[in-house]
DNA sequence: TTGTAGGCGTTATCAG
DNA sequence: CTGATAACGCCTACAA
């Protein structure tokens, strides 16, 4: 490993003088900065992290923390990518790394973060599957790291977050089913700690209200974790003396357990009954099509990372500034999976 | 944040005494550590990874690299997640820490990987989506990082790799085709520069022979990149003058998109086409269902990490030592995507 | 514009 | 068994 001190004895200048021409500080010489640049390029140094954090104090790494659920299913796959690969096209940018971070299934989330976050292996942190009350914001609050959620919670820490328009989701398929002489409409909503349950249920209790519907509680159904959920929901569905004939949903996997179930009983999907939900590039798979709800994962990812970028770089204006705190817009896709009952 | 020094100051011993006691090292009095121990769990102290780094010369980190594909498509998610999720189980006993590091888009992926390396960001590499000659073999070897691969290469760089036993796949696969009265066998290869096509096309080419079967260079066939991947698959196949009663994969979102070609051509998967290849958890969600090869790939990353841990406890002795090169062994799963033709 | 020196937090060596 | 000190690689006052 060559290291500052190489470059410095090679080009026989002090150490100084390199370090300030490879931070192109203002302080140096133009002849000497290109040629610092040059030798630094010829013996290949690259500045190592662990003396730039020490002097620093800053790691120059960003974590993108990821859970799995109890089954060791992750809902977010492709999903988390996209957003990924949009944090670190503007990150890259500002010579910071974005590494993700998924809690080994045999220790305790809380007790992964706060090991992340004890030995400052981060400058910041990303954290997804936002509980409705979760203990992390307070957490990472108070233990003074930065850091933004892929969701909102009850819990407000003043971080930025950024969250898919779930509410927007159910009030547009609720209306699109209504329209099309819907009357018994099925929620299916993801496990109990996660904060987009509620926003669900919300929203869910709003727009049939406002359909001009009753409100039955059954309908709103707490789907089973695992990979048998949609196959399961299908036939708790059809077992219900008030058959629903359509469901919503917020899981881009469930709808393939949905097709399975529905075909398992040799019925068929926006016929028998109609689905419509969020969904990603694995919903073109599906026969008949899919109709759902599509988000632009890679310009969210985009978003959260200039964020981030901007609490990181003025921490203590954290009170007068506003803070980004956003829904993204959905877009939706027509399909064959709605019935048209009318 | 509390250092070191005000953990000596606090208990008015020496820095170096502290250290030592936290580090558990022999040539301290037991009640020296306990009075250690017992402050640092009082004032919070958690080592500073970076001073901890520099002075040691070792991160504690552990990158697993991945690639998407130029579509941004990742061919592994759901798998990848479950080896890493083994390697995490043996590394955190050891108190190392597994990050995911993906390449951005935006950058060439060795740019990417010659930083990382140059930064010393890791203490050691997995490397997937390995290629047939796959450079960054030589160039880590040459850059001193130690490191293992998900999958082999033609360029032996002495490290330990491990990879599914796709090779056995494909011979199995065709052993239960022609078993089943299969004569017209077409193989669906992955994209040109990984090693994975190498092995199929080579296991495929024995393999015909063995059966006694003409080998027709044509019914080896690329996979398009993208979504569309399977439903292209399926029109090339169908417009073949010899048509393919059954087709061979890897990839396992490629069923999706193949049963998705023939449902649009009003064509039933393991009847107008027969299909076997690799899948995950996800391929519960086909039908008719799929007849497919599985691993334990939780295991896969344990054997990995394992296969890490030696070369880096002791890279010096790695002449002598056997390093760790297996495939690793699937499991069949019997389904209806095979037609008996006898 | 450049060199020098101290410090970031930790570990390791070497006296005591 | 413990304390002092140098070293890891880099950055940044401060001095020249």
């Amino acid at each position: 490993m060559t290291s500052i001190k190489d470059l410095a004895r090679h080009l026989d200048i002090s150490i100084g003088t390199v370090s300030r021409a490879l931070n192109n500080k203002t302080d140096v010489s133009q002849e000497t900065k290109s040629k610092v640049l040059k030798a630094a390029a010829e013996l290949g140094y690259v500045p190592n992290q662990a003396g730039r954090s020490l002097s620093k104090g800053k790691t120059n790494v960003i974590g993108f923390v990821l859970e799995t659920d109890s089954e060791g299913m992750m809902q977010g796959d492709l999903f988390f990518i996209r957003v990924f690969d949009g944090m670190q096209s503007v990150l890259t940018k500002r010579g910071l790394n974005l590494v993700a971070l998924l809690s080994p299934s045999n220790v305790e989330p809380e007790a992964y973060l706060q090991q992340i976050v004890a030995r400052r292996f981060t400058d910041a942190l990303v954290l997804s599957s936002i509980h409705r009350n979760d203990a992390r914001i307070n957490f990472l609050n108070q233990q003074g790291m930065p850091f933004a959620t892929l969701g909102r919670s009850l819990v407000d820490g003043g971080q930025p977050w950024l969250d898919l328009d779930f509410d927007g989701v159910v009030e547009d398929a609720i209306a699109r089913l209504t329209q099309k002489g819907h009357r018994t409409i099925a929620l299916a909503l993801p496990r109990n700690d996660l904060n987009l349950r509620h926003i669900m249920i919300e929203s869910y209790r709003k727009n049939i209200a406002k359909a001009g519907l009753q409100l039955d509680e059954d309908l709103m159904i707490r789907i089973s974790p695992g990979d048998r959920a949609g196959v399961t929901l299908v036939h708790q569905l059809i077992n219900m003396p008030q058959k629903p004939t359509a469901v919503i949903y917020s899981d881009h996997i469930l709808p393939f357990g949905i097709y399975r179930g529905l075909a398992d009983l040799g019925l068929t999907p926006g016929v028998d009954l109609s689905l419509i939900g969020v969904g990603t590039r694995l919903a073109a798979f599906l026969t008949p099509d899919l109709t759902y709800y599509r988000f632009n994962l890679f310009d969210l990812g985009v978003r959260i990372a200039e964020a981030l970028l901007t609490i990181m770089d003025d921490p203590t204006a954290a009170e007068g500034r506003p803070v980004v705190r956003e829904s993204v817009p959905f877009t939706f896709i027509e399909g064959q999976s709605i019935a048209d009952l009318t």
